[in-house]
DNA sequence: AGCACGCCGACT
DNA sequence: GTCGGCGTGCTC
């Protein structure tokens, strides 16, 4: 572990000295270098070094010392580039020290645009960018956003502090805490605004430039070389004041960082589940701690463990009850689907068809929402019965039937939603050899739009899901053509439970309410409270009252339940309570352990000496191996293990302890997820 | 992450 | 007989 940065204030290394370099690479720790001749060092430089053959640039780190200094070589160059701020490197050995992942592998994720850092790729000055301007009046917020927006602007400039801003959908959260950046924006500070699936947000884009006058900073996966250079660049500067961003825009180099806010601090694309498993929101407030910096977490639904914070008074909570601007709250109706069954091939019953026809006849809006993509999520062969799964994973293979951007090109193709394999549907079943045989099984959104455009021929029709949107613009662009009134029914995935606004929505339906609460990990219930009651929040935002229209067959579950009631607070009462009882988290700790490998005996060799060599503890419990639920991925066999601890067991090292015992072959994986969210 | 070294198939 | 596949191992 290295977490030796602290202590060098701004120390400075002369020639001869040894010190030790962070690199960007997954190695287990800092490399030793010597300070060459006429150079001048500091912790935080960004340097260039020998490293076997070639070069690579690291980050000056501490006094070094681990590695006999004959076989040090010195550093080539100090880069012409602002320095990373201690919080920042503070941040990254945290953050390594409690998600198991080498510092330098964190390093990476800070250190992700090469070009910004090495003068040695050419490139020209960025032209300057607008400003944000803090003097500019916002919109006229109500008494309880005035106070909620007072008390956040007091928190700016006071230390460490974590505050959750809850609020029901449309009451305005997002004006509430736009106060706050002009707070740190009046100071001069900059600020970090983290939201899920950023492209997809054109509508806070836009809520922002027209309170600031300006845009912010973009930070996310779909951006272009030159505008991540720009940017990676300002934010060391201390140029860009505003950046919003995914969740890896927590690594960015932040100049003067005085306020993080993390919108919709709930949702689940804030846990990172490849490379350095993280979860966003919990290390947001991690760097604000570091920072000694406000962090404001926002959600309509906020999560249990930010409940369970705020009751234990670690949190404080600022609350929106009402709708802004008089709106009111959609009513809440359950379909009980084993009343109201459905024809064959059909998947809207009866009250759900009358509330759309309706709502189609008075001129407005409605949404379907089901969490699957494709035409059918199964197919199989009526003369066997086979199921089509993916070659390379413990998945069947979704039948996809549109094209790749929505057109409705004839041809059918098979694709695992877990690796990308994609097929045309073969000619006869692979199995029996019958031909024609395959019959699809279940509705993916595609097939219900099928059955939407039969049941509603006139109506303008559009689905949305990751598949038929290639970029933010294409999402932009769907969002805009239905607030302007040139779609009728949207049909979509979870995507069309972010926050987007459409006055004229005033029907939601949700085609499979169940859909989430099979599996049963332990955030189910949780997670589809917190996802319906979001996609029933799209109806009816503005003048127009909003109905939502949950299909169930299990009316009676604590979720509907709770959904119907509106009592959330009673919900995750209990859902606390049980958390509580189990030892789960947020009241115990998990770990899990995934081994994965070609070869399935090789795996289960490994998981066999893990599991001889478990820890053992009053407060520790092992749990494992078995197969994982996707037994197989990419052509990875995978088995896992579950540690759960006491509140009070640290299990980095306990983990550390136990990994460090065994040398695993290079051809077999050996993954920890701390806090896991996914038990797949 | 690169970039080596190291043993087994199709070519000038 | 070589050129080259990418499996494993190291870089202060």
């Amino acid at each position: 572990m290295h977490t030796a940065t602290a202590n060098c204030q701004a120390a400075e290394f002369l020639p001869g000295d040894r010190l030790a370099v962070l690199l960007p690479l997954p190695l287990a720790g800092v490399y030793d270098y010597l300070v060459g001749n006429g150079q001048r060092l500091a912790a935080g430089d960004f340097v260039r070094v020998q490293l076997g053959r070639g070069q690579a640039i690291g980050v000056v780190w501490s006094a070094g010392g681990t590695i006999e200094a004959d076989k040090c070589r010195p550093v080539i160059e100090r880069l012409d580039q602002v320095p990373l701020p201690l919080p920042s490197r503070r941040f990254i050995d945290w953050v390594a020290a409690y998600t198991l992942a080498a510092p330098g592998a964190v390093l990476r994720m800070a250190m992700s645009v090469r070009s910004a850092i090495d003068p040695k790729p050419r490139q020209r000055r960025a032209a300057p960018c607008p400003l944000p301007d803090w003097r500019r009046p916002g919109l006229a917020l109500s008494a309880d956003q005035a106070v909620a927006a007072a008390a956040l602007r007091r928190a700016v400039g006071g230390g460490f502090t974590v505050t959750l801003l809850e609020g029901v959908t449309g009451s305005g959260k997002t004006e509430v805490y736009f106060e706050a950046v002009a707070e740190v924006l009046a100071r001069g500070r900059q600020v970090l605004v983290l939201l899920p699936e950023i492209s997809l947000s054109a509508q806070w884009l836009a809520r922002f430039a027209a309170r600031f006058g300006a845009p912010p900073r973009e930070w996310h996966s779909d951006l272009t070389d030159k505008a991540r250079r720009d940017t990676w660049r300002a934010v060391a500067e201390g140029a860009a004041k505003v950046v919003v961003g995914a969740r890896s825009a927590l690594f960015l180099p932040f100049r003067d960082l005085g306020l993080i806010v993390v919108d919709e601090e709930h949702d689940a694309s804030f846990k990172q589940e490849d490379g350095v498993i993280y979860h966003a929101r919990d290390m947001a407030v991690v760097r604000a701690r570091l920072g000694a910096i406000p962090i404001a977490l926002v959600s309509a639904t906020p999560s249990l463990e930010t409940r369970t914070n705020v009751e234990a008074g670690r949190y404080r909570r600022l609350h929106l009850p009402t709708r802004h601007g008089g709106a009111k709250l959609p009513s809440l109706q359950l379909i009980d689907m084993r009343r109201h069954g459905t024809a064959r091939q059909s998947w809207l019953s009866q009250p759900l068809i009358d509330a759309l026809t309706d709502a189609l006849a008075a001129g407005e809006q409605a949404m379907l929402f089901l969490n699957r993509r494709g035409y059918a999520p199964l197919t199989l062969c009526r003369a066997c019965g086979h199921r089509l799964k993916c070659p390379h994973c413990t998945a069947w293979l979704v039948s996809h039937r549109s094209g790749p951007l929505g057109g409705g090109s004839a041809t059918e193709r098979l694709r695992c939603h877990h690796c990308g394999y994609s097929s045309p549907l073969p000619a006869a079943c692979p199995e029996c050899r019958a031909a024609d045989s395959f019959a699809a099984c279940g509705p993916g959104v595609e097939r219900l739009a099928e059955e939407v455009a039969a049941r509603f021929p006139d109506a303008r029709t559009a689905v949305m899901t990751s598949d038929t949107i290639s970029g933010p613009r294409a999402a932009a662009d769907l969002v805009d053509r239905m607030v302007r009134h040139e779609i009728d029914l949207l049909i979509g995935t979870q995507i069309v439970a972010k926050g987007h606004h459409f006055p004229l929505l005033t029907v939601v339906g949700v085609v499979d309410a169940d859909l989430g609460l099979a599996g049963g990990d332990l955030r189910a219930a949780e997670r589809t409270y917190q996802l319906l009651w979001q996609v029933a929040g799209r109806a009816g935002r503005a003048a127009h009252a909003g109905h939502a229209l949950l299909q169930t067959y299990q009316p009676e579950d604590k979720v509907m339940e709770a959904l119907v009631s509106g009592d959330a607070d009673r919900f995750f009462a209990a859902e606390t309570e049980d958390r509580r009882a189990a030892g789960m988290p947020p009241f115990g700790r998990l770990a899990a352990l995934i081994v994965s490998g070609p070869e399935a005996t090789a795996v289960d060799r490994l998981a066999a000496e893990l599991a001889r060599r478990a820890p053992r503890g009053a407060d520790i419990e092992v749990f494992g191996p078995v197969a994982a639920p996707l037994a197989v991925l990419r052509g990875r066999h995978r088995r896992r293990f579950l540690l759960k601890t006491a509140r009070t067991v640290p299990v980095q090292s306990v983990l550390r302890r136990w990994l460090d015992q065994i040398r695993p072959p290079s051809s077999l994986r050996l993954q920890v997820d701390i806090d896991p969210y996914s038990f797949l």
